[in-house]
RNA sequence: GCCCGGAUGGCGGAACUGGUAGACGCGUCAGACUCAAAAUCUGGUAUUGGCAACAAUGUGCAGGUUCGAUUCCUGUUCCGGGCACCA
């Protein structure tokens, strides 16, 4: 009987869908396990190896944890609303919900037959309204809530409406700059002014600011969704605009953002990351009054330090273009100088800027005066100081700062030294560990002391306070586009109203055209029975319905809540999350942000959504390239080889002009014919992307290959040893570089237990590493071998329930531990190695035991659950094998009583001795000087010391 | 520029708290089976020298600590990732 695994996955794959196997509930008895993939967008271009590869590790941990006795919650669904299905809709007219129901279809196709156990009727689609009903709730919630920074958690806006009622803005003061307001005159206000300030304090709130708008996409994106000053979908141009967009407050949640890192088990590198993008800097905001302004209209620049010890190293101010007090601060003897500059900066857009960090700045004109010793500080506009960080505006150091030393230094600008012998003219040197000079009172301390002298002082004086920073905006919630989450608020007067929760969903209509409204505004705007309701016409970004999902699995169902408290508290955090660094600072910076608003409010008993995050590697694509023959400037023969293409070997592809020539000649002949003359330097190898499915290894099938393409029908080939061998580049996974494998394709011709392991075998999880199907033979070797321990191919049956031998038994469990620790920490890798070599040794003692083989099977179920379940079956078992016990590895039989030792002399092996394991110092001493290749090598004189390291070897150091 | 991570045979990668470097797989070489090939099986395979036993050298590079270093320390090169005027 032979493996016929196409077969018997299929009749396994169908049973257990029919039995509902991996059904799971919300209560058990067991303890619960919660295993969680992030959900794929299902883009029109399917799978390829690349993305099983987490999905394949998660359902391997939680068949695992499943065998192990635990109530495991392992879903899957699909973050549906997004970008692309609308851009393909502009482009080829299907409707989004169309496009992504046939591509769910086709991922679910494909996932199917790789063998996950999945709980399907837990999926959810975020583009359902059954699902979007309560991203718009939660939305609702957070539009109803303000952050209590007394209590520092999120709070109905109710209670702040009480408490302007009680005491006016008292409670808030500080929070932002808001004009101080008492209880009657809040009463006083009217609907319009009331509701403005409530926005200021709403934690998703509508709001005019800049935002990054890409015109090609017809939208604003979220800072993370910009990468390089261009769209991080499609690459297009991204320019600062004000506008009207909502806003997520998420920078109420920094600090606790940051502190509730330390409570999750993320990687070092992905909590930096998280840390950065947060940016939180400790500091003192301090005003400089500007000078020669008469008493009555006395204006004051406050600036952002994280430095105020360096106050008497000022040697200018820099305030960013767009800063409030430029027309003010800007002299008539420099008006047209700072006109010509802010078109300059108007002109260069974001991109330009990243790209080419010029020195550019204008002076104003202005002085300020130095609060603490009255100095003329001339006060200059640079682009390099950042409109929407601080205040805008900064306190130039150029003996500390490296950016202001270079300002000063491209605008001739004096430099005063506070730090002496720390600063040598040439560079800026930020140290806090210099004792400060030229400073006034704080002359002769250390910097980092003088950090609080300074904020001391300028508290007492009230011209300056101790302050706290974030690079982290708030951020944008809106996107002018059709196929995402319509926004539940309603505009009247100019005022936002949130709908009633009975009228969710408000469903997505059904629009004739994608295009984007008048006015900046979303396709919703187009349809006159929306506009005429005076809904919002924004939708939700992407990240809305991604935000939460992992709570909608708990309770998928339920049309009362989101997700029951009940079921949230049985099933808590996800233990294990399984997905690309990518989403380092977006996705999951607002799912956290969002388990802690629903945290705050008691819908759920947790404020971290993950417990542990593992992020698996990129599978990165070999790309194999062919060399095409060109002749520039030579119009006849480029005819001739566009008709029949040369290509020439990799091994020759480095060769230029006359060499070229001589070895592609007579291939070149027979094509242009002899006659031809042209200049061999004009001749150019440009490489081709090659199908990596047309090659083997690095050689090219050439018929294959032939028939690939049309153009290439009559190509001709220069080969080397007779073989035509192409180049090879690791390079990112895409269709356009022809370098995908389709997982399909290697699951009917290896199975999926085969594709699964070989996915694992490839390298450690969390490292990227190139794809090569080559390897993938060895594990289906593997699971032959394993097959034949149970069937032979003439014999049938070889399996027997004969008692297992010592050796069989020590086999058996030194691989138990090792699958069982390598599983454990997530080593999968090791764990199939260790699994080869299981089977190698067990067929070399040819051991059929069922004793043994049933244990082994279990063991390997995670890995390769089809085989595994048939062989169960085989073994006489009824039940799935799902259920079976996890076998425990019995400490008897890995336990030696003698081993064989290495001994050294000085680090140098010099012979072996066998020794007993309960063996002690002494007696080890005494029989390692007692043998006589070690008394020669002694040559009489006593060591200094024998060490024995147990299990592993014993040094003589003379 | 700053912050992380990495570098081990022809290749992917093993190696527990410092203890026989190269597990396992691929590739390759040899052999068995076969008229032959494929498939399968068995064995060899870090490098250099030697028929061999063996010897020397070997974990990016240069040093250091140690009886002993892929592992720890210092410096350095290269590669990958993140951030990038955040004052």
């Amino acid at each position: 009987m032979e493996y016929s695994f196409s077969k018997l996955e299929k009749k396994w794959q169908e049973r257990w869908t029919a039995d509902e196997v991996y059904r799971v509930a919300n209560n058990s008895p067991k303890p619960k396990y919660y295993v969680l993939d992030m959900f794929p967008y299902p883009s029109g271009k399917g799978l390829h190896v690349g993305h099983p590869l987490g999905y394949i590790a998660s359902d391997i941990f939680a068949r695992y944890k499943r065998l192990k006795g635990f109530n495991v919650l392992h879903p899957m669904g699909y973050d549906a609303f997004g970008l692309p299905a609308e851009q393909y809709a502009l482009d080829h007219g299907v409707h989004p919900a169309d496009s992504t129901r046939m591509n769910i279809e086709n991922f679910r196709k494909q996932m199917d037959r790789i063998g996950f156990s999945f709980d399907w009727s837990r999926e959810v689609t975020t583009s359902s309204p059954g699902y979007y009903r309560w991203t718009q709730w939660i939305f609702l919630q957070l539009f109803n809530s303000w952050y209590n920074r007394g209590e520092k958690k999120a709070c109905p806006i109710s209670s702040l409406v009480a408490a302007f009622e009680k005491e006016g803005s008292k409670s808030i003061a500080g929070y932002r700059a808001i004009d101080e307001f008492t209880a009657s005159e809040w009463k006083g206000f009217s609907r319009k002014q009331q509701q403005d300030i409530l926005m200021e304090f709403r934690l998703a709130y509508c709001g005019y600011g800049e935002v990054n708008w890409c015109e090609a996409l017809g939208t604003v994106l979220a800072n993370d969704e910009v990468v390089n000053g261009v769209s991080e979908r499609g690459g297009y141009p991204v320019v600062k605009k004000k506008l009207r967009q909502w806003y997520l407050r998420i920078t109420e949640y920094a600090d606790r953002l940051l502190e509730g890192l330390d409570t999750v088990a993320f990687s070092d590198a992905m909590k930096e990351m998280q840390t950065n993008w947060i940016g939180k800097s400790y500091g003192a905001e301090i005003d400089f009054e500007i000078a020669d302004t008469g008493a009555s209209d006395q204006q004051k620049l406050r600036v952002y330090t994280t430095r105020p010890d360096t106050i008497f190293g000022v040697d200018f101010m820099v305030v960013a273009p767009e800063h409030a007090l430029v027309p003010q601060l800007t002299k008539a003897e420099q008006q047209k100088e700072v006109e010509a500059y802010l078109d300059y900066v108007n002109s260069r857009s974001e991109r330009e800027r990243m790209a080419e960090k010029r020195i550019t700045g204008c002076f104003t004109g202005s002085y300020v005066l130095n609060p603490f010793n009255s100095h003329r500080i001339p006060v200059w506009i640079s682009e390099y100081v950042l409109s929407g960080y601080g205040t805008g505006a900064i306190m130039a150091v150029p003996c500390g700062d490296e950016r202001d030393f270079k300002f000063a230094r491209h605008f001739g600008i004096p430099v005063t030294n506070i730090v002496g012998k720390h600063f040598n003219g040439e560079e800026a040197n930020p140290t806090k560990d210099a004792i400060l000079e030229n400073s006034d009172f704080l002359n002769g301390a250390l910097m980092r002391d003088a950090i609080g002298i300074v904020i001391e002082r300028l508290e007492s004086a009230g011209i300056g306070n101790r302050r706290v920073n974030y690079k982290m905006r708030d951020a944008a919630f809106s996107r002018q586009r059709y196929w995402g989450e319509p926004f539940p608020i309603k505009w009247e007067n100019g005022i936002a109203y949130a709908l009633d929760e009975k009228e969710l969903p408000l469903l997505l209509p059904e629009v004739k055209n994608y295009k984007p409204g008048p006015d900046g505004e979303g396709p919703l705007a187009n349809i006159p029975e929306w506009t005429a309701r005076h809904l919002e016409t924004s939708t939700m970004p992407g990240y809305a319905g991604s935000s939460w999902y992992f709570l909608r699995y708990m309770d998928p169902h339920n049309n009362q809540t989101f997700c029951d408290r009940k079921v949230s508290d049985y099933w808590n955090q996800v233990d294990l999350y399984i997905g690309g660094t990518e989403h380092a600072v977006g996705h999951l910076l607002y799912s956290r942000m969002w388990t802690k608003f629903l945290f705050d409010l008691g819908y759920i008993g947790f404020d971290e959504p993950y417990r542990k995050l593992l992020n698996q590697g990129m599978i990165q694509g070999s790309s194999r390239f062919v060399y095409r023959v060109e002749i520039k400037e030579n119009e006849a023969l480029e005819a001739k080889l566009r008709q029949q293409p040369l290509f020439v070997s990799h091994g020759l592809s480095k060769l230029q002009g006359r060499e070229l020539l001589n070895a592609i000649q007579p291939e070149l002949e027979k094509i242009a014919g002899k006659d031809f003359r042209f200049n061999p330097d004009q001749m150019v190898l440009s490489p081709i992307h090659a199908d990596v499915n047309l090659v083997d290894g690095l050689e090219l099938d050439i018929p294959a290959f032939k028939a690939w393409r049309p153009e290439y029908a009559l190509a001709d080939f220069v080969l080397e040893n007779g073989k035509y061998l192409c180049g090879s580049e690791t390079e990112k996974m895409s269709k356009s570089k022809f370098n995908t494998v389709d997982p399909t394709s290697l699951v009917e011709k290896y199975g999926a237990d085969t594709f699964r392991m070989y996915e694992m075998f490839l390298g450690p999880l969390e490292q990227s590493k190139p794809w090569d199907t080559k390897g993938i033979e060895g594990v289906h070797r593997f699971l032959r071998k394993l097959w034949r321990l149970f069937y032979d191919e003439t014999k049938g049956k070889v399996w027997t329930n004969e008692p297992a031998t010592a050796a069989e038994l020590k086999v058996l469990h030194k691989t138990i531990k090792k699958i069982d620790e390598d599983t454990e920490k997530f080593s999968f890798n090791t764990a199939v190695s260790a699994l080869m070599i299981a089977v190698n040794e067990l067929g070399e003692l040819k051991c059929h035991k069922k004793e043994v083989l049933e244990k082994i099977v279990v063991i390997l179920t995670p890995y390769a659950p089809h085989i595994c379940e048939e062989l169960w079956h085989e073994l006489g078992h009824q039940t799935t094998v799902l259920d079976a016990p996890y076998p425990v590895a019995n400490q008897q039989y890995l336990v030696e009583s003698e081993k064989q030792y290495p001994v050294a002399i000085n680090g140098k092996t010099r012979t072996e001795l066998n020794i007993s394991l309960d063996a002690t110092q002494q007696q080890v001493e005494a029989l390692v000087l007692g043998n006589d290749t070690v008394q020669k090598w002694l040559d009489g004189k006593p060591p200094k010391k024998v060490i024995y390291v147990k299990n592993k070897m014993i040094n003589v150091v003379v």
